[in-house]
RNA sequence: GGGCCGCUAGCUCAAUGGCAGAGCUGCGGACUUUUAAUCCGUAGGUUCAGGGUUCGAGUCCCUGGCGGCCCA
């Protein structure tokens, strides 16, 4: 609480927050809700109190009692909490379903005769759809075989003060973003997509730790811009005096831990990008990066595979995922290798190589209309033709290998082929899911890489990264040989859900209303 | 960045340029076995904002806002 704040006191009275009686303004089905709670208070009773003898959840008495015969008393007293989501009331007797946060729902039935006349005319009065009450009273079926708990006693555990949306109609999906707890108080699957997604990173992370991989939390706000090609948020350190940037990506830390000794290391945590905003990117994004001492980019793919795999065998208990529309997804086996050149090649039915030249390639983009930039090389050029004719036909999971060095400026040369580097990129259903390295570790060569990208910055590229000195002293100690592999967690969830990007982020990112 | 579509009651959606409506929700009533309960009655609106055309604009035109889809 910060309510002691002296610069408060000192305002005016107008730019204090006024506290109007604001009911009168309000759509009435709020305003009724306002009035419940008021006669709830000022009958004695609290419409949010501070909790309720729960003696057994939804979820177990379902399992205790899941085949009681119908039309059944079993003489079992139990206290149960829940949401109500459903209202059928009669003259003496009323039904609600209430629904725990697991998405368990179970019946409540009030009768005239077990709770009293005043008792059930408050509950028929005082309860909408949306309360959250308890229930205490006997584990019964009813005539219809519905197991339920017949009332004793209710209770108001917290009143809601706003109507639900109609639960048989789907949310705007405006809405399911803008209020997310309401898209996971009425959508099953918005609650499931939350499971999913801890549940595969737990995966994740208990797949890194059998590997002997150490966990670790590198710096989100950085004094320089680097360790990926992308346009940083800048922000201000009031007490040093200086812009920050959020990270773009944690790898040029993670490499000082290579080189400090931590052989296996990762990090699961967020990137920022101050780019677009569509249905496969978010200005801020989860990422697992990962590097191993003696790896290589063939270790990192293998493991990258493995990784996946048991993620999904965690979800469906089989390397075939079910998507959320129902089709299924195989991610078994061995995944299909290709070059980025090779497959270059064949989309476009002759022969290119890393040592193709500029004009050859340019004659390529206009024919098949990929819009280019005076300033791209070579490489750059070909990786915007690939990313045009060949991505897009990426479905079932494909690593696409060797690229050219040009845009590749941490990555190890090649060991055979000169002018391609190490790197490859995953792709499946036509979006990049990861990419790894081997990763580059002389520190001349990588002196002269950073050199280039931070003469590319000074001259206004905005992805182009700045001279991280401290860095490079780093790597003057030594880095041994490692593997480097980056995963997007949001992607991976829409690999293994089929979902837009704002379904598998919990609070995406929106415009002010 | 370009194009297209949308924004109307708490929610989901209707409405040839001519009285702003439906279903669910809400409110009042009936009902002791309901399952999106049913039946009777009833309330609910700054039609995203601003401007324009018109006797008359939710509807047509312009500007802006927000969202979605497609393309680059």
């Amino acid at each position: 609480m910060t309510t002691n704040d002296p610069s408060i006191e000192g305002k005016p009275v107008t730019d204090q927050p006024v506290h109007i009686d604001a009911d009168d303004d309000l759509p009435e089905q709020m305003r009724v809700r306002r009035e419940k709670r008021a006669r709830l208070l000022e009958t004695g009773r609290e419409p949010y109190p501070v909790g309720f003898p729960r003696t057994a959840t939804l979820a177990e008495i379902r399992e205790r009692f899941g085949d009681l015969p119908t039309d059944t008393a079993t003489g079992e007293k139990v206290g149960v909490t829940g949401r109500v989501i459903f209202i059928r009331n009669t003259g003496k007797l009323a039904f609600a379903t209430l629904r725990a946060g697991d998405g368990t729902e179970l019946q409540a039935m009030l009768s005239l005769d077990r709770v009293g006349q005043e008792a059930l005319d408050d509950w028929k009065r005082l309860v909408d759809l949306g309360d959250h009450v308890g229930i205490e009273g006997e584990v019964i079926t009813s005539r219809r075989g519905e197991l339920s708990v017949l009332a004793d006693r209710w209770e108001m555990t917290a009143k809601s003060l706003r109507p639900l949306p109609v639960a048989h109609k789907p949310m705007s999906e405006e809405s399911r973003v803008r209020q997310r707890y309401v898209d996971l108080i009425v959508r099953p699957q918005a609650r499931e997509t939350v499971r999913t997604r801890a549940t595969v990173v737990r995966s994740l992370r208990e797949s890194l730790h059998n590997r002997d991989y150490l966990e670790v939390e590198t710096p989100m706000l950085q004094l320089l811009h680097g360790g990926a090609a992308a346009r940083p948020f800048v922000t201000r350190s009031n007490a040093l005096d200086t812009d920050l940037y959020l990270r773009i990506a944690p790898e040029l830390f993670l490499k000082r831990c290579v080189v400090g000794g931590i052989e296996r290391v990762f990090e699961i945590n967020r990137n920022f990008r101050n780019e677009g905003v569509d249905s496969s990117h978010s200005p801020e994004f989860a990422m697992l990066e990962a590097y191993q001492a003696y790896a290589d980019y063939n270790t990192m793919a293998t493991m990258t595979r493995e990784l996946v795999q048991e993620a999904a065998f965690r979800l469906s208990g089989s390397h075939v995922v079910r998507h959320h529309d129902g089709t299924e997804f195989d991610l078994g086996g061995e995944w299909r290798e290709v070059t980025l050149y090779g497959s270059l090649s064949e989309a476009l039915g002759e022969e290119v190589t890393v040592e193709t030249p500029m004009p050859r390639l340019m004659e390529f983009a206009a024919k098949h209309d990929v819009p280019i930039d005076p300033k791209w090389g070579p490489g750059k050029l070909a990786e915007e033709l690939f990313e045009a004719l060949v991505v897009p036909g990426l479905i079932a999971p494909t690593f696409v290998r060797d690229y050219p060095e040009e845009t590749s400026p941490l990555t190890r040369a090649h060991r055979e082929v000169p002018g391609l580097t190490e790197k490859w990129d995953l792709y499946v259903l036509g979006f990049e899911l990861a990419t790894a390295y081997s990763e580059l570790v002389d520190p001349v060569v990588q002196r002269d890489r950073l050199v280039a990208q931070s003469l590319l910055a000074a001259k206004g590229d905005p992805d182009a990264m700045q001279l991280d000195e401290d860095f490079l002293r780093a790597m003057e100690y030594g880095m041994p040989p490692a593997g480097g592999m980056g995963m997007g967690i949001d992607r991976l969830l829409m690999a293994l859900t089929g979902l837009g990007i704002r379904e598998t982020i919990l609070f995406p990112i929106a415009r002010p209303e």
